[in-house]
DNA sequence: ACAATAAGCCCG
DNA sequence: GGGCTTATTGTG
């Protein structure tokens, strides 16, 4: 009989791709292994085994594969069904679905291989550009496809390449590599031929004359007995004061030996070393209340004031499910995995703990997976962003989700693009395991979702050592305007308490939220602003390089000594920023030391960590930042918040601005007065009767989740409705119109009015691309897979219309 | 008239 | 996604 495997490939296409195999093979190989397979004429990619069966296609040959690349599966059953419902929830292929999920490293691809042939030719033969590859082959052996751009200084080298194979003056081949190399630590012995003991006399004497020789041998004796570990290299070098190379000598004579262990490059050598904290009476409360409501509910929502030290009640949730052998998934927003709570449950629970997030190299990923598919002493607890929804768990007992109301969790591009928490809550259930949300500010959608009883629900009040809630005060920046008291963005009650706190030796945070807010350059003559080429915005400026910058592609030219419209030199900053909010503190506050932190000052691997270490250290007096301050950071002695202008976030629109402002300086609010002394908040504003800005001064949740809630009743927004958005983009603007005209009304005839759009975006024209939206809203009462279908449906009409074929269409579920 | 480039198509 | 075929555009 024939067998066949249905394959995976990492390429955005629906179907899966049937391969023959060798009953062998067949005997061998499991769903979730890897194989390389060759797909169209030349290329060979890394499959993921879907399925083994027998059933011949019927209107094609199956190639056969290429290679077995696993010895056991990579990817386990559960994974596999995971993926089929991030697929099918998030309308996305499975290859895409296995992009996202396994490392990088784990996905191989072939590269074109030039050799020379043996056959000789004239040099007459060849054009120049021919001449110069086959010239380059005489100098090394091959050469990559990159390699002959290089060379060439060209982008189309495949015409000039098939040429030349026509001309049988070069072949070429496939190879894949493996990209993932474990890291080897070189470790030495003495040569076995010395242990015994009139050896090594003899030996010694030899090396009399060879001073140096013999104190390295002597040093290797003393660390061997000292610590009765394997020698390192570098440790004996270092140690016996001597270069490698004398070490290397000694190897060569073959004295030493030299043997290399395979070891992991994320580790943490220090030891649990921290029983978890006793809690207070409250957080004991809240404790006991999330085991009963897990009694009955799979997920629970604990809704938890800041500082009210959620993070110990999880420590304890943590150590039972430890205590039954269970993994745990600890979800966190890609920013807050610092250092901080690192650390933190390092002490608690040691090696046990893996980190799993973007910042990571793709070696690391490799690592962490390995140790969670077996279960590792070393993976109990993931500590990780969005993307460890995807790790290998095999016995998963608990996940938390940190921060739940964080929008970081979802992924927007490219596909799949899911949403951490509600991916992660049915994991969960596929485990069998328990889901705790955790959050000061709770998403409206998980708060609805305790409220109608689908998720248990759990409140902590009370601040730890009940600290009270900042002090929170609203000033009129309109009015401070009329009365002339403003200074630049400052007001001056800001001024007033931003002097206080600094003589009490107390440290100040400002809040500006760039979004929809950036400098931007405008012509005081004519008023006109540079734009961005590619996109339909303007270009943004950043003093640190002198220069204007897209946002959108990236795109950047020098900053213009001329307006490019009409040639004046005025040229006038609008609008505020972090770098100029910074400056103006400077000018402010000459004799404090002022720190920014924004995407441009954190861009480096560590350049987070060193800004909130500074910001420890007291090195700092004044922190001027955007959204990312408001992750839970714990910074003992800052005792005001400001936020500049509270209004940019209220205007945004989206109808989740409201929501999102409340949790934002909620949030920000959070980092002020965490120990004894009453934190303050000033919150800047045009509107300060605002009904966000006053349901944030006085702490009321509940009061905002109500009115925020009929809002989305009213208007047919989530929770109430789903929505999924569609997405049309092509270069050319009429294609994209006439697209989404046709798909608007495809779309109407099932869903009625339903459907909104098509609609240009805010920013129509992205790296020379044109947009339109169209929105579907979704009924509670409507089944969500059934609508899906029908999208599916009326997608497949759209791309039989010839003149559609070339719109890109992106499909995004639960868009917010 | 031709080549360089873009668009369209399909892969098992 | 990429390689190959076919259509389109630019250029001497």
């Amino acid at each position: 009989m024939a067998n066949f495997i249905d394959v995976i490939l990492p390429i955005p296409l629906q179907k899966l791709f049937t391969y023959s195999i060798t009953s062998a093979e067949a005997h061998f190989l499991e769903a979730g292994m890897r194989v390389s397979v060759p797909f169209g004429k030349s290329k060979i990619y890394t499959g993921l085994v879907y399925r083994i069966h027998n059933e011949a296609p019927l209107v094609y040959e199956a190639k056969e594969i290429h290679q077995i690349l696993d010895e056991s599966p990579l990817v386990n059953a559960s994974q596999l069904n995971f993926w089929e419902w991030i697929s099918k929830y998030y309308m996305c292929t499975m290859g895409d679905v296995m992009r996202a999920a396994l490392p990088n490293a784990f996905i191989l691809e072939s590269e074109t291989i030039l050799t020379k042939t043996p056959t000789q030719l004239n040099d007459e033969d060849l054009k120049d550009d021919e001449f110069l590859v086959y010239e380059a082959l005489h100098h090394q052996s091959s050469l990559k496809i990159q390699d002959v751009i290089n060379i060439l200084d060209k982008k189309s080298v495949l015409p000039v390449i098939k040429r030349l194979i026509d001309k049988n003056a070069i072949s070429v081949q496939e190879e894949i590599f493996e990209k993932y190399k474990p890291k080897l630590v070189r470790y030495v012995k003495l040569n076995s031929n010395y242990t015994s003991e009139e050896n090594l006399q003899q030996l010694l004497e030899d090396l009399s004359r060879a001073p140096k020789q013999r104190e390295v041998i002597m040093t290797l004796f003393m660390l061997s007995s000292k610590t009765k570990k394997p020698v390192k290299v570098s440790e004996l070098a270092s140690e016996s004061d001597a270069s490698s190379s004398i070490v290397k000598t000694l190897i060569d004579k073959e004295i030493l030996e030299e043997y290399f262990i395979q070891i992991d490059r994320v580790v943490y050598s220090g030891d649990a070393n921290e029983d978890s904290k006793a809690l207070n009476e409250h957080q004991e409360k809240a404790l006991s209340e999330i085991k009963s409501e897990f009694k009955t509910h799979p997920t629970v929502l604990l809704h938890g004031v800041t500082s009210s030290g959620k993070t110990e009640i999880y420590v304890k949730l943590i150590e039972e499910v430890l205590d039954k052998g269970q993994q745990v998934l600890y979800l966190l927003p890609e920013i807050a995995l610092t250092t901080q709570l690192v650390s933190r449950l390092q002490n608690y629970f040691g090696e046990s703990v893996a980190i799993f997030h973007s910042k990571y190299s793709s070696h690391e990923r490799v690592e962490v997976w390995q140790n969670v598919l077996q279960s590792s002493k070393k993976a109990q607890i993931i500590l990780g962003a969005r993307s460890s929804v995807f790790l290998p768990f095999k016995n998963l007992g608990l996940i938390i989700v940190d921060e739940e109301h964080e929008q970081s969790f979802k992924q927007f591009d490219p596909a799949p693009r899911y949403h951490a928490r509600d991916a992660a809550i049915l994991l969960a259930h596929m485990h069998k395991a328990k889901t705790l949300l955790g959050s000061a500010t709770p998403s409206l959608e998980s708060y609805f979702n305790a409220q109608q009883q689908r998720y248990g629900f759990v409140e902590l009040k009370y601040r730890y050592n009940d600290v009270l809630m900042p002090e929170i005060e609203l000033v009129d920046i309109k009015d401070k305007h009329k009365r002339k008291l403003m200074k630049g963005h400052f007001s001056d009650r800001l001024i007033e308490e931003m002097t206080e706190t600094l003589a009490e030796g107390h440290q100040i945070i400002l809040f500006q939220n760039r979004r929809g807010f950036s400098p931007i350059i405008e012509c005081n003559t004519c008023g006109h602003a540079p734009q961005c080429p590619n996109c339909d915005v303007s270009l943004t400026y950043h003093q640190y390089r002198n220069q204007l910058r897209c946002h959108y592609c990236g795109y950047n030219t020098q900053m213009l000594k001329n307006c490019s419209a009409c040639g004046s030199p005025e040229l006038d900053n609008k609008g505020f920023g972090t770098e100029q909010i910074e400056q103006e503190v400077k000018i402010l506050f000459p004799e404090h030391k002022v720190a920014r932190m924004d995407l441009d000052t954190t861009r480096g691997k560590y350049g987070y960590e060193k800004i909130i270490t500074a910001l420890e250290q007291q090195e700092i007096d004044i922190l001027v930042g955007t959204q990312m301050l408001t992750k839970g950071l714990d910074f003992r002695n800052v005792k005001l918040v400001g936020v500049m202008n509270a209004d940019n976030m209220l205007n945004f629109p989206d109808f989740r601005a409201h929501e999102r402002s409340f949790q934002l300086i909620m949030q920000v609010s959070g980092r002020a007065g965490r120990t004894d002394k009453r934190g303050k908040v000033l919150v800047q504003t045009y509107n300060p009767y605002h009904n966000i800005l006053q349901q944030v001064s006085s702490n009321n949740y509940e009061a905002m989740f109500k009115e925020q809630m009929d809002e989305r009743f009213n208007y047919k927004y989530p929770p109430v409705y789903k929505q999924i958005k569609i997405t049309l983009k092509h270069k050319d603007y009429s294609r994209v119109e006439q697209a989404s005209i046709w798909l608007g009304k495809s779309l109407r005839q099932v869903f009625g009015d339903n459907v909104l759009g098509p609609e240009s975006p805010p920013v129509s024209r992205i790296r020379n691309q044109f947009y339109k939206n169209i929105l579907i809203k979704i009924p509670k009462k409507q089944s969500l897979s059934k609508t899906k279908e029908a999208i599916i449906k009326i997608n497949n009409s759209f791309f039989s219309v010839k003149d559609f074929r070339s719109v890109k269409i992106i499909l995004n579920v639960d868009n917010y």
